[in-house]
DNA sequence: CTATGGCACGGATT
DNA sequence: AATCCGTGCCATAG
């Protein structure tokens, strides 16, 4: 059997703390992006050439996992597998957005950036006058894939006309993700169905409904809505799914709307996961594969050549030689240590939260973050930090937030809405009645505290809630 | 008068 | 030390 090749960690320096910390913090991309920073600027810094498993050092064919560390392990065959893997490529020096990178060879567009991404899509209907403009709007998006400058103020800028500014955003947002580069929630909504009518059959009542009640919809007054078009009210309610399906407001984030109404929804909707939890196979009879998705540490290296380079290398230049070596290998370091820690806490999260990832969320054990240091023997910051930016992907494909695992009242919530669910939409309970099912049920909530989660669920109060029997909204 | 949302407080959690 | 969360009190709408 393989050793673990970075059980041992050195002697911790303030520098190494103080760097770990950091790195712990960061998610996937964040880490990938502070990785290709350190590649460009440290030369003792290099990639492997061959792919290694990161978390026993096993050599691995190209895109494969590693199979010692996905292998269930003997005398605990109900626990998870937690292994470590390496995905994304590095990013070439010198090709972060750089306006002479132009390139139409559509490369893997795995670890892209969004601006990359679009700007390869659409780099051939650009004129080059175009393509710094284009280049601007794709740098100043916000995280959300939106625009949310002046767009009189940019032209002015750049001194086009408005007529070429629009042209061209218009060309980014037919681009992938869909609506990217509008200036609002609303107008990638438009485009998007803009787009989305052209390729397949959407009912033109779909579109006239997202062209002039968008935020009665988002607000799911669909009475009013149906009342006005003088439509069923099943028509404008079937539109919300097929909206909340099929569109995404924020275009730079994927499956969005999944569980979450949209307008204050802001902490949910990430496109790459941290931990992707899944079935050997796909089968829900086999044990649980827990994948921890890192970017390719284990092709991080020293520079072979260069301790070389230092024993050779003059007195002057020694010293700045020996500084960067050291530096990549405390960063190399560190990462390791990271990685370490978050396949401890994902093992230990996974064996502790089996049921909710199993049955759902009604199974969720109430935990702390505390709990699960003194458990790991660290401190409880650690966890805090490992916990924080991070996301998970469940095996239904719905992506949380790992802090979502430490959600204490999650388990209330669900069951305040299996509550809502059935009760008789003629006569909905009210909030201090939603109180005492839950207590029967052994929830003790205070009345004011159900108004908070029905808030959090995004379910209208009581009154709004009432249909009667015509199928229509009191 | 009832149902609900806003504000703010205190204790727990991070 | 900062933040989050459940809760009580009060104002307001219906």
């Amino acid at each position: 059997m393989y050793q673990r090749q970075f059980q041992k960690i050195s002697p911790l320096t303030t520098a190494h703390l103080a760097q770990t910390m950091s790195l712990l913090n960061m998610n996937y991309g964040d880490l990938n992006q502070e990785i290709n920073k350190a590649l460009n600027e440290n030369p003792a810094l290099v990639v492997r050439e061959e792919r290694l498993c990161p978390g026993c050092g096993h050599k691995l064919a190209e895109g494969q996992r590693c199979p010692i560390c996905t292998q269930p392990k003997t005398g605990s065959p109900d626990e998870a597998i937690v292994f470590l893997s390496a995905r994304g490529e590095f990013i070439p020096k010198g090709s972060s957005l750089g306006l002479d990178d132009f390139s139409d060879d559509l490369m893997g567009t795995d670890n892209l950036t969004l601006e990359e991404f679009v700007l390869r899509q659409i780099a051939s209907e650009l004129r080059v006058e175009d393509r710094a403009i284009a280049a601007y709007i794709l740098n100043q998006l916000d995280e959300d894939g939106l625009f949310r400058e002046d767009l009189d103020d940019v032209a002015e800028y750049f001194h086009i006309s408005l007529d070429d500014l629009t042209r061209i955003k218009r060309i980014i947002q037919k681009a992938e993700p869909i609506g990217v580069g509008s200036s609002s929630p609303e107008e990638a909504i438009r485009v998007q169905i803009g787009e989305l009518s052209e390729s397949s059959k959407t009912p033109d009542i779909y579109v006239k409904i997202s062209e002039e009640y968008l935020h009665p919809l988002l607000k799911k007054q669909f009475k009013e809505i149906s009342d006005q078009l003088n439509i069923p009210q099943k028509t404008v309610a079937d539109a919300a799914e097929y909206f909340s399906k099929n569109l995404n407001p924020f275009p730079a984030r994927s499956h969005w709307g999944d569980f979450r109404s949209p307008g204050e929804g802001d902490t949910l909707g990430y496109s790459n996961p941290d931990v992707v939890i899944n079935h050997v196979n796909n089968d829900p009879n086999q044990p649980l594969l827990v994948e921890i998705v890192i970017p390719s540490v284990s092709n991080l290296d020293i520079n072979p050549y260069y301790s070389q380079a230092i024993k050779e290398a003059g007195e002057g230049a020694k010293e700045e030689l020996k500084t960067d070596f050291d530096k990549a290998n405390l960063l190399i370091k560190c990462i390791q240590q990271r990685n370490n820690t978050l396949q401890r806490l994902v093992e230990k999260i996974t064996a502790i939260q089996k049921e909710f990832i199993l049955k759902g969320e009604s199974h969720i054990k109430p935990i702390t973050r505390v709990e699960i240091s003194k458990d790991l023997e660290v401190h409880e910051s650690t966890i805090s930090r490992a916990v924080s930016n991070k996301t998970v992907q469940m095996p239904d494909g719905r992506i949380i937030p790992m802090s979502t695992f430490f959600d204490r009242s999650l388990k209330v919530r669900t069951m305040m809405k299996e509550i809502i669910a059935k009760e008789k939409k003629a006569n909905p309970l009210s909030d201090s009645e939603i109180q005492s099912q839950l207590e029967k049920k052994g929830f003790k909530v205070a009345r004011r505290t159900v108004a908070k989660y029905r808030l959090m669920e995004g379910i209208m109060p009581a009154h709004q809630r009432k249909i009667n029997p015509t199928g229509k909204k009191e």
